[in-house]
DNA sequence: CATCTTGTTACGTT
DNA sequence: AAACGTAACAAGAT
């Protein structure tokens, strides 16, 4: 489920914790959400360290805590932060579990796509460091956007605005969403986009994003009526502007959800 | 039972 | 060498 917004909206559901101390950890070490952690002894790591300050980029998360630690979060594809009682007992998909006085933090993943990374240092890991621009920051610009759109220019514009080192956050129904209000049909090469209708992809973009930070990060809520996200799930779908029928189809492996009016 | 899934990555091919 | 297509990962919903 997560994209940009609601990876924000998990992040911000931990905030209640900073500034507390962890008093322990319960993991399932073997599950594979673990399989980027090489040292052994990570949880005695975390038992004691003190949550200071956590960011969210594009999917990612990172959650600064003391004795230099670090800890790097990816939803996958079905991954949730949650927040119990400082009782709880964990169950089948509660993969990490970091006890508080006070609440419980969970991290839970039934399909196990997410990730979770521990890192010492002082300062953060190089995978966080080196990650792009976010989409709503100044470094995102339209001339880096064309040189991205170039580089991958033999791929459908549907498939490159998945790729998270052009378009960091952007998941299935933000890439739908940007392309319906672009007019932009999805199997188009990205190579083959005319510098005008660039440029209303890059505003699109932008768009989309604010918006959903905006409407979803708070409280988890959908998008307001007229947004292509309120149409694009299951079948019956119309679109929003004439009320026709969606298009449906997979393209790049990906269900791919469109107007035929508004995206020739 | 078959098919689907809001994500990434390994691997073989172009 | 870089970019591309596809299968794989895993488990639940329909």
């Amino acid at each position: 489920m997560p994209e940009l917004a609601e990876v924000e909206y998990y992040r911000r559901r931990w905030d209640c914790a900073l500034g507390q101390r962890i008093s322990a950890v319960a993991a399932h070490a073997e599950k594979r959400v673990f399989r980027s952690i090489s040292t052994r002894r990570w949880t005695e790591l975390l038992r004691g360290s003190i949550l200071h300050s956590s960011e969210a980029r594009g999917k990612l998360m990172l959650f600064r805590l003391s004795n230099k630690l670090w800890l790097g979060l990816h939803l996958g594809m079905t991954g949730e932060l949650r927040v119990e009682r400082p009782d709880f007992k964990p169950a089948k998909h509660d993969h990490l579990v970091l006890y508080q006085n006070a609440r419980t933090l969970v991290f839970s993943d039934p399909r196990l796509f997410g990730r979770i990374r521990i890192h010492q240092g002082e300062v953060a890991p190089a995978w966080w460091s080196s990650l792009p621009p976010s989409l709503l920051s100044k470094e995102f610009t339209p001339a880096r956007m064309a040189g991205f759109l170039h580089r991958h220019r033999r791929l459908p514009i549907k498939a490159t605005l998945l790729l998270q080192s052009g378009f960091p956050g952007v998941g299935n129904w933000m890439a739908d969403e940007i392309l319906w209000r672009a007019r932009v049909h999805p199997r188009t090469l990205s190579g083959a986009l005319e510098e005008d209708r660039q440029r209303i992809l890059w505003r699109a973009i932008r768009l989309v994003a604010r918006g959903a930070m905006k409407h979803i990060s708070p409280d988890f809520s959908d998008p307001p009526r007229g947004w292509f996200f309120n149409e694009r799930w299951g079948n019956g779908g119309k679109c929003p502007v004439h009320g026709v029928a969606l298009a449906r189809d997979s393209i790049s492996g990906r269900t791919t959800v469109w107007c035929s009016r508004c995206q020739p």
